[in-house]
DNA sequence: GGAAGTGATGCAATTTTTGCATCACTGCAC
DNA sequence: GTGCAGTGATGCAAAAATTGCATCACTTCC
């Protein structure tokens, strides 16, 4: 698009902190890319970046021109994919920040479902925490986010929740595996398997055993789920998550989970429910493939989880 | 705006529906204006316009992308009075579209104790009947606009409702001027003077008069109320007007309102009240400038009118 | 059948953008 | 202090894009 040119240049600027790293990146000289940015400066009126001895910075003016640059781009994402559509086949992109939990199983599942039917659209996932999401979705560098739990912003509009008993796995022949609910005060010999602190689950819990005075012995600490249940293939331990990282493999006998752990949810007496929430930003209009992906996994949670609270 | 400019020609090609009269208007040749619309149909991959045998038109994909501009255009015109309020003095420009009967003295006194508190905002005002308010809304031609009754897309977002009722205005000295209400078979007699008919106020009152039976005696039908009411100057007749075109003078001591006329209520038993309401387009962010004097005027309305309704 | 309107296109003039070389400045390491 | 490595700004010539002219192909209307 040679008519968006100087303000994606701009907003490259922006995120390089520095005009001549901008510049390598985009593969033209400083000095043009220099002067573009002193040309719309001029027409703008205002300087957009302060100059710094070690590159250069947004200023307010540029932090609210940056911002409206690209909800532009989005919106012209937008605009394209809908005109695409007028072809018939629905094309288009949709950029999803996710956790970790819903990245196993949930997402590839609702996507492999969608471009069946919708070939033509690509997918872009960044796996990120909280705050991270809802900041992508600030910046414009995702359409949809699936956060847990706390909402910070109030920029973001929850479209639909999840409400998810966290669940304990553990391999099919550990004792605990004969109770069909785990109490916390069952966890205070066992060796745990905790996701890291910045996880929703670990806040969680870490509340949880704080509360009923349980020291855990934690003997490992990932952020990988992956990698926590291929452990409990060689040693005997307890881990977490939520039933969205299993695709509601609740039981023992869901084929898709893992043959041999099986899985019992706490107490919900014992540990709160976690809440994921998918997100959108408040008051955009989403392009026509990321809201018709929405609607999907949306319905298809609708099916699979009677708790889903839709807004 | 250089980095517009290939947009801005866009939108005046499909205004103008030619190519050569565009090109007119904005000073190039027909043979460069063509070139760039070329230009951007080939990066967008589709045509944006119907070449017709007299000029051209846009088609679907066109319709999208212009509407697309516009929004763009607005916007941005939201981020520079953003950008140019950081230096201080609130700048801007706000856009109305109105009804007759605001833009008689409450728009007028409004915009006039706006702009004295700030100077750097400018208006422009657009006298227009209900659906064409809200196409001006629509082509965000108008940032915020006046409505009569009812509305008719839902892309419209109503900030604020007045309800008023139908004020019949008569000589001081006419028979009628003693009673405190107006009967609607009152009128049966008399020498009307009526809106014209795409007049909302017409319109509840041609409804009213047609379920009680009456044939009213209409000796004039005028869009302009300040010609009626000067006609009543010369002869005694009646008109018809909301409090708003009245700027709240409902009875004849109103220092503001004509001296030689009074008013007095329809009565509601027989003619429903009329509902004014005030709108923007939905999902807009407004320029700080309309937004602000949305606020200033919805205050202002709460003070006048008890029947505000807030939204 | 001709006149008047439309948009499209080849080619040369013009304008704009770019790149090179260089300046002025700041922070950092020695 | 004194280089040194980094930054953004600027004059000038080359390269690229835009523009205007002349002209074509086409449709409608008289």
């Amino acid at each position: 698009m040679r008519f968006m040119t100087s303000l994606r240049f701009i907003d490259v600027v922006a995120r390089e902190g520095s005009i001549r790293k901008a510049a390598d990146k985009l593969a033209i000289t400083s000095t043009a890319l220099n002067r573009r940015i002193l040309q719309i400066e001029d027409e703008i009126g205002q300087p957009l970046f302060e100059r710094l001895p070690g590159g250069v910075r947004l200023n307010t003016a540029g932090e609210i021109f940056v911002q409206h640059i690209r909800s532009q781009f989005a919106d012209l994402a937008r605009v394209q994919s809908q005109i695409a559509d007028l072809s018939g086949i629905r094309r288009g992109h949709v950029q999803i920040a996710s956790g970790a939990d819903a990245l196993r199983r949930f997402l590839p599942a609702a996507i492999a479902a969608y471009r069946a039917s919708h070939p033509a659209v690509s997918f872009r996932l960044n796996r990120c925490y909280g705050e991270d999401a809802e900041a992508r979705l600030l910046s414009l560098d995702a359409d949809l986010a699936l956060i847990f739990n706390p909402i910070r912003t109030s920029h973001v509009h929850v479209a639909a929740t999840v409400r998810q008993q966290i669940q304990c796995v553990m391999p099919k022949d550990h004792r605990l595996a004969t109770k069909p609910v785990i109490r916390l005060r069952d966890l205070a010999s066992e060796d745990l398997v905790l996701p890291s602190a910045h996880s929703g689950v670990r806040q969680i819990l870490d509340s949880a055993l704080l509360r009923r005075n349980i020291d855990p012995q934690v003997i490992l600490e990932s952020d990988s789920f992956e990698f926590m249940q291929n452990f409990l293939h060689f040693r005997s331990a307890l881990f977490f998550q939520i039933p969205i990282a299993m695709d509601g493999g609740i039981s023992e006998d869901d084929g898709g989970f893992d043959a041999q752990l099986v899985s019992r949810p706490l107490d919900p007496a014992d540990v709160p429910e976690g809440t994921r929430h998918i997100c959108h930003l408040k008051g955009r209009v989403l392009p026509v493939a990321a809201a018709k992906f929405l609607d999907d996994i949306i319905t298809n949670l609708r099916s699979s989880y009677r708790d889903l609270v839709d807004q």
